[in-house]
DNA sequence: TTGTAAGCGTTATCAT
DNA sequence: ATGATAACGCTTACAA
């Protein structure tokens, strides 16, 4: 058996039912056939049903392919999450997918989810990215983005529908985010509203704008107020967290931790249990996110809340109606939701 | 302004090169263009020079839908996460998804992950499934499966490269997993060599054939041995598992739970501080997984490790392989992994 | 209401 | 080593 001979049985194997297959086997034209794909509503409805019948009988899939080729939308919307050093993925992602994995269905969308990175984002091939350069996919989620982000101004230039989950640094982003100034603005203000003196705050990376806004927030609720306070940056996993935390315990009275994430504060819990110390009794910890497993903590740890389930519907809706309609006008492209604290026990 | 005029402002604006243009501009025939953009061996290396230069001033890239209307690959393999009641991905995922991520890179495939049901898989346009059916992606890695999977079916009878993670019911089936009998055995021996003489087991739902063989090899071990034990199924999360804990703490003397997955074994942990019990002193908790926010945990888990990098990595060379040479024959097609405990403090 | 023919951007065939 | 031309499966003018 020769190689031919393979990628002829192959390919018969395969065998595609095509847009002319349907047509030969109803009777009608191509282009009859193709009116009933595209629920066009010039065809009388006797000829729709047979056609229907037909398709369907066949288990015909009209060819995305062809389809593309001739411009038309995929519906597919990719969510590109940050590489993070190749640590993609972070608990609160979970949560955010799984929203916008249910609300796609809803607005008949596709979500895909891949890595890329705001800052090395290249257009070649073995990159993801070329889902969009490609057409490949009609829409963009960029779940979080730096200043200068050279991927929105890509979207910008090139007309793709696409919404950033974050604070970018320009107004005019189309955006979905926490009032990041308001986050840090809460936490500090309800901490000293508990009555606590000395205050760490503990965010990650400032090249992502909504740190710098929270920090900033912070500082603006503590200011003027009797209260020492000191924030600590680049606190980017658990482990720095846990490290960062060991290393300063038992200095400064430290009688408050803010963490810029549930998932972070996990460190903090357990450097501040081995150091022999309670939550909240010796040393308090008010997080963010609103992690599930917050809630599994001992003792359960008080958070701000991230309506991830919002933030999801927004995000979608932001780019639904610009990939299904092209001359859709953004009425409103920034949102920005209003955190609230949520008391448990940690605090 | 006709609606005419915006398209075609759109259009110019969006006006993609191609492999046309590049043959007009160097001066070469559409064929040759395409030999320099294919890599084929028989361009003067002068003209293949001169035309990539002219792709490279243009940033000409070639159109997916034209190659793919043409029966080439995109290298595109999606992941398909479970569904599993709308929640999509665990904590698991998210370090398989990064080694997943980074390996990718090495083979030259891009990953893109999407859900998928086991159970109402559907070939309509809706559905991320139809990224397969359109040829859209080359290849597939189905995280999870059930006995009699529709959706192997349909990848065996397309001849469409995939692997499962988990352990199907049927060993011919491509798939690579952690020895999940050994996983429940080597557990529940760890356990009884540790002293412990009445082990609660919480697995998850029965439907994944894991989980079965998990509770078989945990049988196993136990039988003969002087030693109660307990089986919970169905304990599908933190939650649950904290609910199941909580209610039978205190019952029966326990003195050991051995919960696969160590997202779940937060749950328990919380049942077990809250009930004022000490961890492993009054009671021993042995998790699965390894992940990394065990060893925060207070005190940090002992646990069965999975090693997802490997994991990861054997799930892709056995596909991209596939994916890049259609006659390929796999010689080995399923992987176990042996579990290995990793001893902390919890035990 | 239906059909014919051209074209989307590639690759494959067969020349030269 | 290079090129003309026909596919691939669909949509869109334009006819009928």
């Amino acid at each position: 058996m020769t190689t031919r001979d393979i990628k002829v049985r192959m390919a018969s194997k395969l065998k595609k039912i095509t847009i002319k297959d349907i047509a030969k086997l109803s009777g009608y034209s191509i282009k009859t056939v193709s009116r009933v794909i595209n629920n066009e509503v010039s065809v009388k409805a006797e000829t729709r049903e047979k056609i229907i019948k037909v398709m369907a009988d066949n288990r015909f899939q009209a060819n995305m392919f062809a389809k593309g080729l001739k411009g038309n939308k995929t519906n597919i919307i990719v969510v590109f999450v940050d590489r993070h050093d190749n640590e993609h993925l972070s608990m609160w992602h979970i949560i955010l997918l799984k929203y916008l994995f249910n609300y796609a269905k809803v607005v008949g969308m596709k979500i895909v989810v891949s890595p890329s990175s705001s800052s090395s984002f290249s257009l070649d091939d073995t990159d993801a990215f070329n889902l969009i350069t490609n057409g490949l996919a009609n829409g963009v989620i960029l779940l979080e983005t730096i200043e200068n982000d050279p991927r929105v101004k890509y979207f910008e230039t090139t007309n793709i529908p696409y919404v950033v989950f974050g604070e970018p640094d320009d107004m005019t982003v189309p955006s979905v985010s926490l009032d990041n100034y308001l986050v840090g603005y809460k936490g500090g203000a309800y901490l000293i509203e508990k009555g606590y003196k000395n205050i760490m705050f503990f965010v990650g990376d400032t090249t992502f704008l909504s740190n710098k806004k929270r920090i900033t927030g912070f500082k603006n609720a503590l200011t003027e107020q009797n209260v020492n306070y000191k924030v600590y940056t680049h606190v980017n996993s658990m482990e720095i967290a846990y490290s960062t935390a060991k290393e300063i315990i038992g200095k400064d009275n430290i009688d408050a931790f803010y963490v810029s994430g549930d998932e972070r504060a996990i460190g903090v819990y357990r450097a501040i249990h081995e150091a022999g110390l309670k939550i909240p009794e010796d040393i308090a910890v008010l997080g963010v996110d609103n992690l599930k497993v917050g809630e599994f903590l001992f003792p359960p740890i008080s958070t701000i809340e991230q309506d991830f389930k919002e933030i999801a519907i927004l995000c979608l809706d932001l780019i639904a109606n610009q990939v299904k309609d092209e001359q859709y006008e953004l009425t409103k492209k920034t949102y920005r939701l209003e955190p609230m604290v949520v008391e448990r026990k940690s605090t």
